[in-house]
DNA sequence: GCAGTAATTGACAAAGTTTCCAAACATTGC
DNA sequence: GCAATGTTTGGAAACTTTGTCAATTACTGC
């Protein structure tokens, strides 16, 4: 393994790891829709603010989210709304196997 | 959030989960090229078998991989290539961002 | 400036993950 | 059956992540 395999690997592992929390798909869900602030997203996910605070940080740090103070408030939207295809496309062929495992 | 919405979360949640990991990213890479044993992955990627074996179980709970047994070497095959496809997409978009902080 | 609302940060405990090692298990060829 | 090879499992240690609470910062309108 190469220092530039590593160095991908690692990149793109820090994205999908970001993904890796039912809240923070949520919010990605949520985000896809419109932009929203951190205490909108909070109670309609309903969770903390401060916890909301930090899922959405983590997503700003991997990429996959933007935001923009506004006023008082920080709204925070999409970078790239293809992310979510993704785990459409993933639905219909991934999951597959395990929803029928599971007996969905 | 209803029990639905909750339920979809999870699941998605938990296949980029299993793709959170630099060495699980690397391992299903190597999968896309043809399908390999666990000694073979684990030379690659330079660590030990055990290791590779959790890695690789992981990835099969996720739906991800798949296997079967030849003779005394155990196959993994990647089920669906395009979750790569995924990850090549997020590197145009999404990770533009990051690659600019840290000076790539 | 002060009170109020929005957001972030730090400290902490609880829960989960990763790694390594050794032991156990399965299959093959002798 | 036995040894050799490949794979999985279990446990311990180190590390990371998550959620909660309290403290702090930032902006607005009075």
């Amino acid at each position: 393994m190469t220092d530039d395999e590593k160095k991908r690997c690692e990149l793109r592992a820090h994205m999908f790891k970001a993904m890796g929390h039912p809240m923070r798909i949520f919010i990605l869900e949520k985000l896809k829709e419109r932009p929203r602030c951190v205490c909108e997203l909070a109670d309609e996910i309903g969770i903390n603010k401060s916890a909301a605070s930090k899922h959405l940080s983590q997503l700003k740090e991997a990429g996959l989210v933007d935001d923009e103070k506004q006023g008082t408030l920080v709204e925070y939207r999409l970078t790239a709304p293809c992310v979510l295809e993704l785990a459409a496309c993933a639905e219909t062929t991934v999951l597959l196997n395990r929803k029928k495992q599971l007996g969905f």
